[in-house]
This record gives structure tokens, sequence and C-alpha cells, in this order.
RNA sequence: GGCCCGAUGGCGGAGUGGUGACGCAGCGGACUGCAAAUCCGUAUACGCCGGUUCGAUUCCGGCUCGGCCUCCCA
């Protein structure tokens, strides 16, 4: 569709490469999703975001996209020294003390529910498959099978993955794991620091709310399997790209990785040194200096917090797009005002847009909506005939996409493009509409009315604010400016701003 | 102890060997009874010390500071 080649940072060569699909025209894409014990906060979010935006750009640069997102419902620990429980066990003991009577099966439902709920507030497409980790046992016990001869030992605590059987174990760490240095070995008879289970066996006497058969006893699978078993699955080895957050990079890709070597070894893939996957990518963190974004600390930041303070969820996604994935991302209740006020300016300015070609349009002859007709557009009827105005613009914006998803570039040329004058405007609409189809900030979407949300904790009710605003009508037309102002402090003191010049009235002062 | 990265104006945050994006805030103007909202305009920065270079914020070296991990986390 577009011109520049589409070039992303690999973590595995930590340099930027030319993205060149395994199968022409297709691109396949694995994300590490949630483990479903708790509330993601919007620093989990962030990897989706970014996910998305990559999933995005490869649908704008014209390749056909596969996009897998794991839910993990098991395996996952409190520890990565194998020592750990593991979590959702954990929350519905938790649960169970307190009195609540809850399986693991509803705690997990529960949690990739609140997930999705936050997927579809911020604007993330769906992906094509939500992978399941325990829907995949049969899959994961197969693969283990397959490799345990040559690459796994048992212990009583369980299978593990001996990493001193595959070819440089940990490069996507680049860290030093000969010695064990600075890993705990927690298990004893390991016979790397590094090595870790595969299956892990219920201990004697007890039982477990998830546990299946396997050849090394009842129990349950490593949290790293699920990935490998999931991603060959449903991609196939080698598969493009492998998404996650930058703390994958360090235990749990890497452990990905030696399965998929081990597997693609065992079974005659000719893959081994692809790591299952062409290209890894990692975001980087969301940063809070409080440490709100630790969900041990208790306490954390979720999006429905952001809600109840009446942020709209978009403000958030657009907070990220100006940053870029790989770089680290201060939070603040500031930033995430000044992401708002921005999305609300440009949203206004696309209701402008919008008007005035509706105006143009009922002038002349009625048409399509320009901006609601994604089918069949394409770019080159905006290049056609914009008098020069747009065509450096899509270039430009494709330029900034293409170059490892520069998106806080794309932000501002979208703005460019809404601000360009002496230019049709539904051909500006038409061409949001195709930079929205990457960025999804919903500017074409969104009213202003949308983004103004009632904080929680707001001490007057909509209806009484609009009561008092529609009074200043009265007020006003006998010029009462004595009672006007005391409405409007009465208002204000209630955190409501008064807009009488503006066509919304008001506004929640955040 | 390890890792990785960073140090850009009031805050956030791009980018670049030579006119220092952009957003928010600020300031000026328009609008308003006054404001607010909106629109237009606009000041302000590249941690320190060396080196390479005609020229460095951008490349190299050192320093200082900072962040991350070594519980968990995307």
């Amino acid at each position: 569709m577009t011109d520049a080649p589409l070039k992303l940072f690999n973590s595995l060569t930590r340099e930027i490469e030319i993205f060149t699909p395994v199968h022409p025209g297709e691109a396949r894409v694995y994300t590490c999703g949630p483990t479903v014990y708790n509330y993601p906060h919007i620093g989990n979010m962030r990897a989706y975001v970014f996910a998305d935006v990559l999933g995005r750009t490869l649908s704008w640069k014209g390749y056909a996209l596969t996009h897998v997102i794991n839910i993990t419902d098991v395996g996952h620990l409190t520890d990565d020294a194998d020592a750990g429980e593991d979590k959702l066990e954990k929350m519905a003991a938790e649960r169970a003390q307190k009195g609540e009577k809850v399986a693991i099966w509803d705690i997990a439902r529960h949690y990739t529910e609140a997930y999705w709920a936050d997927v579809k507030a911020l604007n993330i497409r769906e992906p094509a498959k939500w992978s399941i980790a325990t829907d995949y046992i049969d899959e994961m016990l197969e693969f283990a099978k397959s490799i345990a001869a040559r690459h796994c030992y048992e212990l009583d605590s369980g299978l593990y993955f001996d990493v001193s059987t595959v070819k440089d174990y940990g490069r996507l760490a680049r860290a030093v794991t000969e010695e064990g240095e600075g890993r705990i070995d927690a298990v004893a008879g390991k016979r790397n620091a590094a090595d870790f289970a595969i299956w892990r066996k219920t201990p004697p006497g007890e039982t477990r709310q998830m546990e299946w058969d396997s050849p090394w006893g009842r129990g349950a699978p490593g949290w790293h399997l699920e990935c490998s078993v999931m991603g060959g699955k449903l991609l196939g080895f080698p598969f493009d790209i492998h998404t996650g957050g930058i703390d994958h990079r360090e235990i749990h890709h890497p452990n990905e990785i030696a399965q998929n070597q081990a597997y693609c070894c065992t079974n005659g893939l000719d893959v081994a040194e692809n790591s299952g996957a062409r290209i890894w990518m990692h975001n980087n963190f969301l940063v809070e200096r409080s440490g709100k974004m630790s969900k041990s600390s208790g306490e954390f930041l979720r999006l429905q917090l952001l809600i109840d303070k009446g942020y709209h969820p978009l403000a958030y996604r657009m907070m990220c797009l100006q940053a870029h994935y790989r770089s680290e991302l201060e939070f603040s209740w500031e930033g995430l005002q000044a992401a708002l006020t921005r999305l609300k300016r440009m949203v206004m300015a696309v209701e402008a847009l919008k008007s005035r070609h509706a105006e143009l349009v009922s002038a002349s002859m009625p048409q399509l909506e320009p901006w609601a007709r994604s089918e069949g557009w394409t770019l080159k009827q905006v290049q056609g005939d914009d008098r020069g105005k747009l065509a450096p613009l899509i270039e430009k914006f494709d330029f900034a996409v293409s170059e490892d998803l520069n998106t806080a570039v794309a932000l501002t040329v979208l703005e460019d493009v809404i601000a360009a004058r002496k230019v049709d405007p539904a051909r500006k609409l038409a061409l949001v509409a195709a930079m929205e189809a990457v960025l999804g900030t919903g500017v074409l979407e969104l009213k202003r009315s949308d983004l103004r949300i009632r904080p929680k904790d707001a001490a007057l009710t909509t209806e009484h604010i609009e009561a008092a605003i529609a009074a200043r009508k009265e007020l006003r037309a006998q010029q009462d400016y004595v009672a006007l102002d005391r409405n409007r402090d009465e208002l204000t003191a209630k955190g409501v701003e008064v807009m009488d010049g503006d066509p919304l009235g008001w506004e929640w002062k955040l």
C-alpha cells in the first residue's frame, strides 16, 4: 500500500531490522497475554496497546495479519525459581480463607473478562485468537513428551528443562547464566541454576484445583510451556513476531526460546536458529514514582480507577501513543490530563470537519460519509487531487510508523492532516480514517461529550448541573450578572466548569 | 551483585552532525458582561569534562546523576 520498508527493533539482535515475512504477504504475531489471577493495571495494558499498534501497522502495510494473544490461567508461579505457588491457586486459596467459595475457574474467568473489558475500552483490536492455556493441556503434554528424553530430567518436584542442552541459552537476555550468578537455586537437584520446570508435580498428599495426569505424575504445566505450545500450534514455527513486556526478555522468553529450539531440533524442523519466532519485540515499562504499578504492593492503578476519576480510557491510549514503545513512560495524573486535553481538541477539530463536510455535501449532491467507508478506500484517492497538501503528510506518516512504530511522530502528522488548510474536508476525513486504522485514537468516532465522564465522587448529578445551566439562560436574559456569577461560583465550587460560550455548556473539572 | 537504558525547555516526550518536533502548562491576542471553552500567535532545553569535526545536543572516551532487576509484574 505504501512505500517505506517496515523496520522493527529485534530484541534478539538488538538491532532495527527490515521486516520480511516468513510467509509472503502474511504476518503472524504472538503476544504474551495476562495471567488472570488479578486485575490488569495500566502498565500491563501498555503492552497490549503496543501489540495492537504493531498489528495495525502490519495491516496498514498490507500484510494479512494473524494475531494470537494468550490468556494464562495456569502455571504462572509467584516465584521464578520454581519454588513459588501457582498464582491462580494462591488467589483461590486466599479467597477461600476469607470465607469466599470460589472455584479457580471462576477466578480465571472473572479476571479474563476484566482484561477484555480494558482491551475494548482502549480500542485494542480483537486478535484472531485468544488462546487459553488450559485449552492446550494435551498439546503441552505432547510437546513435553517429545523433548523430554533429550532435553529434560525428572526430579521429585517435576520435570525440568536442562538449559545446557540447547545452543546459546539466554542470548535474548544477554545475561551471564553459566554459574547462575544472581539466580536463585531454590530447587535441589537442578543441573543448572537457570533450569526451569516443564511439568510441576502436585506434592504428595495435596490436591490442586487445576491438575492433570502426565507421564511424570499428576500435576500442572510449567508457565513457559504454554507459550511455546500455543505459538507453535496456532502460528507454526517459525512465525514472524513474538511480543511481550520487557521483563519477559530476562526469563520467560529465553526459556520459551530454549523450549522451541529443543522442540524444533527433536522434530526435525530446521528453525533452531530462529528461536521459534524471527523477531522478538518488547515494550518498555510504564513507571510511576510511588510504586503503584506493582501488583504485590496491594493497591495499583487500574483503568477503571482512571475512569472513576473522570478520565476517558482513550486518554490513556493517547498517553501511550505519545511515547515510543521502547522508552519508559512516566505516568502522572498531569500527564494523563495533558493527553486528554490533546484528544479533546482533536475530537473537536474532527467534529468541525464533519459538519463542514456535511454543509458542502448538502449544498451539492448527497454522498457516502467518507470517514464511514473504510472498505474500498485507498490512499491513491486522497493523493489524486489535494493540491499537494496531503501527499507529503501521507509519506511522513508512513515513514514514521514504518520506522519501528514511531507513534509519537505519527500523531503529529494526524494533527497536521486535521489542520491542513485549503483541502476538501471529505479528503481529509478519508485520510484521517486511514491513519486511525493504525493509531486508533478514537478521534473519528468519539464525540466531545463522550469525553465528559462523571467522576465517581462528583458532588452533583448531571441533572442538577443541567438545571443550573438552564437557569443561566433566564438570568442572562435579565442581564442579572450578580446572580449569574453566583450561579457559576456555586457550580465551580462543586467541581463543575461553566463554559457559556461553548455548545457543550459545562465540563467536570478534573 | 546483575541488567538494560537513560540524562532534551515548567511537565511529558520525539528527533537530528549545521534553521533545536509535538502535546500539556505559561504568556500575548481574538471571542466573552467578566470568565471558561475554543481559535490564532508566542518565549523557554539538549547533565558535566575532554576528543573527532569547518561545525556536536546528535559520533567517541571519561565523569556525575538517574532508572530497572536481583519478591512479583507488561
